[in-house]
DNA sequence: AGCACGCCGACT
DNA sequence: GTCGGCGTGCTC
């Protein structure tokens, strides 16, 4: 009766495990299952327990044997069906096994906790048998059990030796082999405490507001409003301080006006997670905002994104990985500062949150909102195409002018190159005099002032003059960059620290300091303006927990005069008395080897001139280059972002760059050298051999590589990049797909990952 | 990714 | 003779 029971209750499950496999496996379960919802599986030949994610349930008994889940998880899925097809999209698109999608898609949810156990050998059995001393101390220590935990062991055998008097290690027990350590992995999981299991939204309304809208500002709402059913992403084009936040905040009060349970995800770029962001929002909405950054525990996280899948917060503030979060009741994406660089993530499942977006908008039936006073070109082009619907802010919502950007040009010296052994002479920072004298004349208006410098540390790199080359980094192929204050020398790719003494050694005049960082402005300004009161934020200044909130609050309570720091200042932070901003040295970013540079530089110099002149006094711009005559610069002097985008879009067109082609990246790294280049000689022969075979597929294929990357060496591993873009995307993603299969019989010292839609050519 | 099986070099 | 290198194949 059971066993008939059983069998018609028995189901199969399609399981996506936690493993980097791409493909699903198949379990059988007494009950029903819950589609969405996470399982624990035996995996393996040791079966050894994994998290799993029930994809599909069936009632189909298949061919092959299957094991049993070992048990379930959670009662409510923990992906909705658009959640898990957003996954299978994430899966195919960026080639990543669909166990790690959904791991990466749900933060927190394990950890992996490896405990030592031992167990006694069979040798050990058999001389708990015997009478002798130590069998006396076996016998103590593990009464009735087969296994016992590292710690519990070591107690044991301590108190046994403190009653006996004899001392017996664990080493010696290891010694004569009458126990052996095993460490086993054991799954801990975070579930749903479900209070009450309902939802209960706060039922705080939206403050009310009095707004006077700039006309741009009334058009792009009325647009929004009514056509936000249209499926077609959104893209606000608005500079710095037109009102774009203003305009999120009343269509978000539209939306919640229009049903009581309505939810809102807010993307923002990593840097701009300052408290300011919260408050704005909390301001408007109170007791309804969920804020998660990169800073909060996994408890803590798991616990706020509970509230929202509840429904109990009605809008969350994140980073690019809140794109995966669960929803009682989405009702539309809005993502602030679209073209920032921090949505992509580097490593892993590489993917952009904005295009991310993007396709959950697509698969909820939800409006998305792309907003950015200097949009990526890809959103442009986008826009151009009318797949977005372009929405445009003009004015400046407190009516105050742009700020005017000036150039002062200096002489570009040549930079040193490190193996020449060029006679150098000390550098000293070519700061422009005319830079200097605005920040002290600024100061003594009683104004703020920022001035960015887009390296942090104090030098590039220390020269040796006897050695004639630059000290480099022993596990990456790139110079060390000199940090005074801390008195060593880092690698900004491993990270690794030296000492600055023990490179120096006993004769420190034979090396120079070459270049300057954002340490050395800060020590330079504060010799050359010893009145004002000079801090500098960067992420090296920044880098303990609470530092940048303590910086940001001193900037803004006027303790700071002059604010020194990285790109990191031109992002975001809404500082309403800071009336010159000085750009110091963006030649070096708009040189960059890299087809997006000049998106950048734009970006960067619109974005930092955004900053000055936010409140009632009018701001001011100074830009130190030596190439004025830069298309790029002129144009972001003249903050015409659309000229920009029309030439820069010309250039890409013309040189088959994205937009117009897709672009994707194949890494190969290695730590033997000898290795990897072995493999890309086999390598150059599988593409000839696949560019032959086909033909059709590859028409429009251009590959390039594999080459050394720029930095070819990092963290002691070789790499080699082989990059390829098409006009056809689906002949490249074919072709790709024919690759990596290829590729699956790299040997293991080979290791393969894949840049869909790389960002940085780096 | 792990993990085991399997086949060739330098050591007790 | 064996310890151990890493190539290869598998995971419901």
């Amino acid at each position: 009766m059971i066993q008939s029971e059983r069998q018609l209750t028995s189901v199969y499950a399609e399981i996506a495990v936690d493993s980097p496999l791409h493909r699903t496996f198949t379990y059988h379960w007494h009950s029903d299952l819950t589609v969405g919802a996470r399982v624990v599986v035996p995996f393996g030949r040791h079966n050894g327990e994994k998290l799993g994610l029930v994809l599909q349930v069936s009632k189909d008994k298949p061919k092959f044997r299957t094991k049993s889940i070992l048990s379930t998880v959670d009662e409510e899925p923990i992906f909705s069906e658009s959640l898990l097809r957003l996954a299978k999209w994430l899966s195919s698109y960026y080639f990543h096994p669909i166990g790690l999608v959904l791991k990466t898609m749900l933060p927190g949810s394990v950890s992996k906790k490896k405990t030592a156990t031992i167990a006694p050998t069979e040798l050990g059995l058999e001389e708990m048998t015997e009478g002798r001393l130590i069998s006396q101390c076996l016998s103590y220590i593990y009464k009735n059990k087969k296994t016992l935990s590292r710690e519990t062991f070591l107690k044991r055998l301590n108190q046994w030796s403190s009653s006996e008097a004899e001392v017996v290690t664990l080493d010696q027990l290891l010694g004569e082999q009458l126990v052996e350590v095993e460490t086993i992995q054991k799954l801990s999981l975070r579930t749903q405490r479900e209070k009450n299991g309902v939802a209960d939204p706060k039922s705080s309304q939206p403050s009310p507001v009095t707004i006077e809208y700039t006309r741009g500002q009334r058009v792009a709402l009325e647009a929004l409003k009514t056509k936000r059913a249209q499926n077609r992403p959104f893209l606000l084009l608005g500079p710095t301080g037109s009102g774009k936040t203003e305009v999120y905040l009343s269509f978000i009060a539209h939306l919640f006006s229009l049903s009581e349970s309505s939810q809102v995800l807010v993307m923002v770029p990593e840097i701009s997670l300052t408290p300011q962001m919260s408050i704005v929002f909390e301001k408007r909405f109170p007791g309804m905002v969920a804020f998660v950054h990169s800073a909060l525990e996994d408890s803590e996280r798991w616990d706020r994104l509970a509230e929202v899948r509840r429904g109990n917060l009605r809008i969350l503030i994140g980073p690019r990985s809140s794109v995966f979060a669960a929803f009682n009741s989405l009702s539309a994406i809005i993502v602030d500062e679209e073209h920032d660089s921090s949505y992509k993530q580097g490593s892993g499942l590489r993917y952009q949150g904005r295009d991310v977006a993007i396709v959950r908008g697509r698969y909820e039936s939800i409006p998305v909102i792309l907003g950015s006073a200097t949009p990526s070109l890809e959103s442009f082009q986008n826009a151009r195409l009318d797949k977005y619907q372009l929405l445009q802010l003009t004015e400046r919502a407190n009516r105050l002018a742009m700020p005017e950007i000036s150039i002062l040009e200096h002489e570009v010296k040549p930079m040193i190159s490190q193996n020449l052994g060029i006679a150098l002479e000390e550098t000293e920072v070519p700061i422009h005099p005319s830079i200097l004298e605005s920040l002290e004349e600024n100061h003594k208006n009683g104004q703020q002032s920022m001035v960015i410098v887009n390296r942090r540390g104090f030098a590039y790199f220390l020269y040796s003059k006897q050695e004639k080359k630059a000290v480099s980094c022993r596990s990456c192929d790139v110079t060390m960059t000199l940090h005074k204050k801390r008195e060593q020398l880092v690698c900004h790719y491993c990270d690794e620290r030296v000492p600055l003494a023990r490179v120096v050694g006993r004769n420190p005049n034979d090396f120079i300091a070459v270049g300057f960082g954002s340490e050395q402005v800060e020590e330079f300004l504060a010799q050359a303006i010893p009145s004002a009161k000079i801090s500098r934020m960067d992420s090296d200044s920044t880098a303990k927990k609470g530092s940048l909130e303590t910086l940001l609050s001193a900037f803004r309570n006027k303790k700071i005069d002059i604010l020194v720091g990285t790109q990191m200042l031109a992002k975001g932070h809404d500082f309403e008395k800071v009336t010159l901003i000085c750009l110091i040295e963006v030649d070096r970013m708009m040189s960059l080897p890299d087809f997006r540079a000049g998106e950048r530089t734009f970006q960067l110099m619109v974005q930092a001139a955004g900053r000055a002149g936010r409140g009632s006094l009018p701001g001011r711009v100074l830009l130190q280059t030596g190439m004025k005559d830069n298309k790029v610069i002129k144009h972001a002097i003249r903050h015409d972002y659309k000229t920009f985008a029309e030439e820069e879009l010309t250039f890409r067109r013309e040189n088959f760059f994205p937009p117009f082609v897709k672009m994707l990246c194949f890494e190969f790294s290695s730590e033997s050298h000898d290795q990897l280049s072995r493999y890309c000689l086999h390598l150059e022969v599988l593409l000839r051999r696949l560019f032959a075979e086909n033909g059709e597929m590859v028409r429009q294929l251009q590959v390039h590589g594999p080459v050394p990357p720029p930095i070819e060496k990092v963290r002691k591993h070789w790499r080699r990049c082989l990059l390829m873009t098409s006009a056809d995307v689906m002949g490249l993603r074919r072709f790709a797909e024919l690759m990596n299969s290829e590729l699956k019989k790299a040997p293991s010292s080979i290791k393969i990952s894949i840049d869909i839609d790389p960002q940085t050519l780096i």
